[in-house]
DNA sequence: CACCAGATGTGCT
DNA sequence: GCACATCTGGTGT
């Protein structure tokens, strides 16, 4: 029996240079493999999200870092594909994400939740708040710090050392899919359901809709009273 | 299950 | 300057 051979690392990059829209049930089941000085941990991907660019005409996305256009912490989603974008948030977690889409055009895939399927005693020893091996990637922070990933391998390629990618040979099993978590405004909404996740999988993460954050009263400045830069 | 503190980079004003 | 954030873990009901 030929079985087809697993792409190589660019013609995988073609692969990404799609729409992450189409491309987050491909990549669900997917191995994501990073090799460090304490060893290697790898992730079998479960759950992610699509986020895209502000050249998507039809479709902007509000939920997207890339929203108001580039900034230096957004630069990798608008290069090339199968690259990382990791950024920091909540003031103590990263979050990773799988760039998609020719160079130029800027989306990605968010790393939502995965299973580690190598190196589970590192990925404990890097988050031994976890109880349980599902717990251990379950949720993008937990991904990240599950694979020892920071804002330093932002922009690194993930389809070359110290990182590998491997597409799983076919479907991996039921595709669901909902509204993205944790995104406010309409970007959450299910006219943005770009959450993908393998239908029953006990790692993916659980459903939180986003904080309502009530519209922060910004006092407008009194009539009369002008406002000008410290020089 | 609901609620919430934590802690700081980032981008808008 | 300052509001917000693609979240997590702990506590209490």
């Amino acid at each position: 029996m030929d079985v087809p051979p697993a792409p190589d690392a660019e013609q995988l990059r073609g692969i990404l240079s799609g729409d992450a829209r189409d491309l987050a049930p491909q990549l669900l089941g997917a191995v994501l493999r990073h090799e460090s000085r304490d060893g290697a941990v790898a992730v079998r991907l479960t759950e992610v999200e699509a986020y895209m660019g502000p050249e998507d005409s039809l479709h902007p996305d509000p939920g997207s870092h890339t929203y108001r256009g580039p900034t230096a912490r957004n630069a990798p989603m608008f290069g090339p594909p199968g690259h990382l974008y990791v950024y920091f948030t909540y003031g103590m977690h990263h979050c990773t994400n799988i760039v998609c889409g020719p160079a130029g055009a800027a989306s990605a895939l968010l790393l939502r939740a995965g299973e580690v399927v190598e190196g589970v005693e590192l990925a404990r020893l890097r988050r031994p708040t976890s109880k349980h091996r599902s717990d251990l990637a379950s949720g993008p922070a937990r991904l990240a710090k599950a694979l020892g990933l920071t804002t330093a391998d932002s922009g690194r390629d993930a389809l070359a050392p110290p990182f590998a990618l491997v597409l799983p040979p076919g479907p991996a099993g039921d595709v669901s899919s909902g509204p993205r978590v944790g995104v406010s405004g309409a970007g959450g909404s299910e006219e943005y359901a770009w959450r993908f996740w393998l239908t029953g999988d006990p790692t993916v993460s659980r459903y939180k809709p986003a904080v309502q954050r009530p519209r922060k009263h910004r006092p407008a400045p009194a009539p009369g009273t002008a406002r000008f830069h410290q020089r």
